[in-house]
DNA sequence: CTGCATGCAAATTATTTGCATTGAA
DNA sequence: TTCAATGCAAATAATTTGCATGCAG
């Protein structure tokens, strides 16, 4: 089943064997896929890295680890685009927002102590025990901003 | 066309008039239709709310305008369901969040100053100029914390 | 062995598009 | 009048499900 790389996938293994889940060699391929990526990704595109080095795994599978891995915790469903689930592993690091650009489309990644913080202590006042949360701030980027001022005040 | 309630759909309608956009009769009762809702609804609810009074409205009809309120920046488009779009009406009251239960689904709107100022904070330390923003708090209700509690801890 | 996992194909769900007709300006 | 808006039906897109076969435990 090739070398597990990486604690990450091991992770995912855990999970799989404490709820008497099958480590299938798809999950694993599937699972170090996940792991190994950047940024987020889209079912679709996970499908096709997936395929890139294992042809044989079908939609459908990827669709269902997916499910397994969001449940494990180790994945967290995002919304940054109408109507695709787009994914990203959070397993080994921080909690991190998002900023979209409503000009440009960019991305990016931040973090926040105080916004985490306040986050936190907002769902605890009313009562909730907040596990996961998900933050898309939109606006204008750095760039389009710029180029918004120097061309006059958009709209 | 019947009488326009509220100001919201007069402001609507301003914005159709500045765009060039014509004001129907299919716009004003859906528009009528998402103003006076006091909840989050999906684009088939709304088709469904409005064909109450309108049997003759169109499904993409509603999906069109739908479009048109988002732009005009009276309606904020939602990810609280996976795969559906969600939207609500952002006019006339203040920003707010959502808690989303894990367990029993409940969704409660709130809002917390020291959140908005955090989240303005974190995109303006960047260099980005946040317009509008989403935040969903996933974890547990109160209620379904108390069950958990008396039942053991879950999982 | 034994049953869960896989993957094809077909089904579903949400949303978009082509196009002839209608109606606001 | 004139062209954008409407709404049907068909097209897409993303995701899910039924079911026979394969493979991990």
């Amino acid at each position: 089943m090739g070398a597990v790389r990486g604690t990450e996938v091991e992770q995912f293994c855990d999970y799989l064997n404490r709820r008497g889940l099958k480590l299938t060699s798809q999950r694993m391929r599937i699972a170090e896929t996940v792991f190994s990526a950047h940024r987020h990704f889209t079912s679709e595109e996970l499908y096709t890295l997936v395929r890139r080095r294992e042809p044989l795994v079908g939609r459908v599978t990827v669709y269902r680890t997916l499910e397994h891995l969001v449940r494990s915790g180790m994945v967290e469903e995002l919304s940054i685009v109408k109507g695709v689930s787009t994914y990203e592993h959070t397993a080994g690091h921080v909690h991190h927002d998002h900023l979209v650009c409503d000009s440009c489309g960019r991305v990016e990644e931040f973090h926040s102590d105080p916004l985490e913080h306040a986050k936190r202590r907002a769902a605890e006042e009313r009562g909730w025990r907040p596990d996961r949360h998900l933050l898309k701030i939109q606006g204008l980027c750095p760039d389009c901003l710029a180029r918004a001022g120097s061309a006059g005040p958009k709209a």
